[in-house]
DNA sequence: CTTTGCTATGCAACTATGTGCATACTGTTG
DNA sequence: CAACAGTATGCACATAGTTGCATAGCAAAG
């Protein structure tokens, strides 16, 4: 399960408390692995039991306490031993696609609203990603961490774009066949 | 669950039994949704229990005996309301692309090694989608389901083209960051 | 002054998916 | 003639992920 090594990594950046880790799961990381904060907070019990992280509990005035995780040694070898295995191609399982594969039995205004929606969630994920770049690494002097970051970043941009343009082919493609 | 949405929806083309379905899920319709030969068992036991499919056990020489699933009129309205239904974005979990977030922590070489057998796996992936156009759909006249699958693999086509590039270019910037 | 939203954690129940195994017969290859 | 690959179905168990709920206090907006 490699959610476990997704917060591990979050971690070595700096220590965090669940709520932190469900954010950065909602943005960031989150544009490579998905995960809810039930997820995160299930995990994190596990990866303390494990002891892969420390948490202690920090008192706040004025909201609730906070449980902050701090990755160890185990935790940092634990990301170490997994970037050796290889890893799994992502699962594929698109409903959209599944639809289009299945024309003749769908109905297709309701495809081709579906299909707008999926172009407009593509291009706000392309103009988030455009936001991230210019703001933390345009014109900057990078490290090794930073420089990983860009290295996804770009690809998410790339692969978002792409998808943009196949997607609005498809709808041009979709309109070919209404026409007969 | 759209699995089982998947299942009629390749029970509309033909009846099939659960050994031909395991492997369609295995190439065509499992280019755009994976699933084992033991969840697509699981799935047709609860479709049968729903009445959206018949389920007849045919004699076999030779061979054991196979029980052919036909997709029923109910299966077809189920498939037809669930066409009207706005789709999930499919779910992103790619430990690749996670690795790459960590490149501080993380192994460089056998990163590179991954990457390597990522495109080699995308490359299989585009070569097996061209061989069925060419062989099913270029130069013929295609009825509506067939525009649809044909619309289905030219965006898997364009997609898989685009990820091919987008791999090699990292192959190329993660050479920049070894170098330093 | 009530509603909404944010911070913060987590349980319980359910659905979905994956892994390993079991059975049983046939045809082919070495 | 033994070993392996293919046809065909399915159970049991384990892991992963989703949905709904519960708590609880504060700040800001209407």
């Amino acid at each position: 399960m490699a959610l476990a090594e997704a917060i591990l990594v979050c971690l070595t950046d700096r220590p965090m408390s669940g709520y932190d880790l469900a954010k950065t799961f909602d943005a960031s990381i989150g544009f490579f692995w998905r995960a809810s904060h039930q997820q995160v907070y299930r995990e994190l019990a596990r990866l303390r039991d494990r002891g892969l992280v420390d948490s202690t509990e920090i008192e706040q005035r004025g909201k609730p306490n906070r449980i902050l995780h701090t990755i160890t040694k185990s935790g940092e070898e634990a990301v170490y031993q997994w970037s050796l295995k290889p890893c799994k191609m992502p699962s594929i399982k698109d409903e959209l696609m599944v639809k289009f594969y299945a024309l003749e039995n769908v109905d297709i205004p309701a495809l081709r609203e579906q299909l707008g929606v999926r172009i407009d969630q593509h291009r706000a994920k392309l103009s988030a990603y455009f936001r991230i770049k210019e703001r933390f690494y345009d014109g900057k002097s990078l490290n090794v961490a930073q420089k990983g970051k860009l290295i996804a970043l770009t690809m998410g941009i790339s692969n978002e774009k792409e998808l943009t343009i196949t997607l609005e082919n498809a709808l041009v493609m979709l309109q070919d066949v209404e026409e007969t």
